[in-house]
DNA sequence: TTGTACGCGTTATCAA
DNA sequence: TTGATAACGCGTACAA
């Protein structure tokens, strides 16, 4: 067919060598019982021969993989993207590679690519996805089958998961009291859509400053995290509230579109209104104006997300199920 | 260890269907002898064990395997991202999943995942990152080995290699033409880095317009496709050309910085100075003014290249080494 | 310290 | 139409 060189084997190193290739098996996994001298021929010979062990049927007699399942669901996205930075890097260190599951949107096809996985014998998965309803179901149907699994950003009520993930009633929490020390009026919030539990928990922490401030919450509106949903949003708070000062957007793009909204209808950021995003994406910086917001250490998720998962494949019970990081509000123009 | 249920194997299978294993693997293969009622009952008993052939298995006596590799640099970059997005859905259609390689920058720990990619027998390899000259040397050893190997966006001098890219000449040579055609003074220009094929092609396509419009071309800065550097050679293009009218910026997150750039030093965009940018990133709607830009099919990229991949694992010569798409001007505020 | 036999789960070959 | 057997590359147990 097309000209792939015949594999190097283990025997074609121990032939070389002179001797078995069970001594060889050796040398690679790191066995005492093996002569120095013949250790250093071996490994030697591996050199020159650019032999590599073969994966595959090593995990074929191991009954194990250095492969993990990676799910996820939209690369567009800028924090789960920098997780699967952080975690590639992390299972690179360790041995492992992750292989790529879905990248849809589609949650209905999800069987197909789980069944992909498991015919490739991933040892775990890392699920670097939100929350939705839908794929309770699948998850579940992992959990049960014993397949070690750590999500991040990733809750299911009723399952004992592992999460990894940022502590957003506290980002929530200090996003808002930025705005709230400003000046003590309501904040209204654009929030992302119903039913992930960030949502819900940036909402709390939004609640919470109000109370903790004693002002009464402005108006909520749904988005979805696009822009187009920032722009329609932010057009419906002015609506509701024509003398609005404050905004908590619950991520950066609907912050930057909402913001846009306001300026088409004639009113200042910051000005008449001061806005806070989540996220701290790149362009954050640059846009104008430059946007207030609360950076997540998103790779850091995903490389303590693999740790714990590596671990729990190696047999370790994981001490905490669940792993929250803080985050930090970084100030700019949009706010002060 | 964990909890893992033993795997059920073709043997189970056999067992429990009252047949030999070489039977089920029949069924499951799709080979024509074998008895209608028998394969119902092995099915049938597929489904009730959940039994899911081992792709380790299959791979070690086939002697290939499903999996690709996928070698890229920078998931912050969108059009990379989208690539990816576009690849591991054609692979899924095709039964193949994709395993990640480094997304790191440093270029210099290349040989630390080829070489975990090799362990893992993969077939093929995509290469969704930019060339630049540092990794000439791992595509060759790549290429020696007799790997199947389709780049995107990567080219290489020496080598032959199969590339699915935008057609960037084109795509530079209609931006720059749109600004032109509004008003027919010099275009800056500020490019991504040096060393990068695309960065030449776009900067030949802006060349060729003005050659065909008879206008002399604007000042060049160089830039690294960051909204840092797009700020910095924002500025830095002003200084030398205190009258521009019009800059092509050779990516969207370049040409959003420099305009906040200008706004800085008091212009406005565009009624002073015309941008158009290039990605159509999906903030380029949003930002202030909405950004006039070159769209990619970068999905559509990435589908293709997989598609040729896996063509030529399965030992079908490509019919070309290069295929081209072509890019779509969006026209938007910043240039009208 | 080194070598031999066996098995991991599957497909291909050949015989029945 | 079906079954027995070898082979893929490697690690483990045991023997030498």
């Amino acid at each position: 067919m097309n000209g792939l060189k015949r594999r190097v084997t283990i025997k074609d190193v121990a032939a070389s060598a002179g001797v078995s290739y069970q001594t060889v098996s050796r040398v690679i996994n790191d066995h005492p019982d093996v002569a120095p001298e013949t250790r250093e021929r071996v490994i030697e010979i591996i050199r020159n021969l650019d032999y590599r062990p073969s994966a595959i049927a090593r995990s074929l007699v191991l009954e194990r993989t250095r492969t993990l399942g990676l799910i996820t669901q939209d690369l567009s996205d800028y924090f789960f993207t920098q997780v699967i930075v952080g975690a590639e890097r992390e299972a690179r260190k360790q041995g492992y590679v992750f292989v790529l599951g879905s990248t849809e949107r589609n949650a209905q096809d999800e069987p197909a690519y789980l069944q992909l996985l498991l015919e490739h014998q991933i040892a775990g998965i890392l699920f670097a996805r939100p929350s939705t309803e839908r794929d309770q179901r699948h998850i579940k149907a992992i959990v049960e089958r014993g397949l070690p699994l750590v999500t991040s950003a990733y809750h299911a009520e009723d399952l004992d998961l592992t999460v990894v993930d940022v502590d957003n009633i506290d980002g929530g929490y200090w996003a808002t009291r930025h705005l709230l020390e400003k000046e003590p009026a309501p904040v209204a919030m654009i929030t992302g859509p119903a039913g992930w539990r960030s949502v819900n928990e940036r909402t709390e922490g939004w609640r919470r400053a109000h109370a903790a401030l004693g002002v009464k919450p402005g108006p909520v509106e749904q988005g979805d995290w696009s822009y187009e949903s920032g722009y329609q949003t932010g057009r419906r708070l002015l609506k509701r509230a024509p003398k609005l000062k404050a905004v908590f957007a619950q991520n950066d793009r609907m912050a930057i579109a909402a913001i846009r909204a306001f300026r088409d209808a004639g009113r200042q950021v910051p000005q008449n209104i001061r806005v806070v995003g989540y996220d701290d994406v790149p362009e954050a910086r640059y846009v104008h104006p430059s946007l207030t917001t609360m950076r997540q250490p998103m790779q850091e998720v995903g490389r303590i997300a693999t740790q714990i998962l590596v671990e729990t494949i190696n047999g370790k019970q994981p001490e905490h199920r669940e792993v929250l990081l803080k985050t930090e509000l970084i100030v700019r123009e949009s706010s002060s």
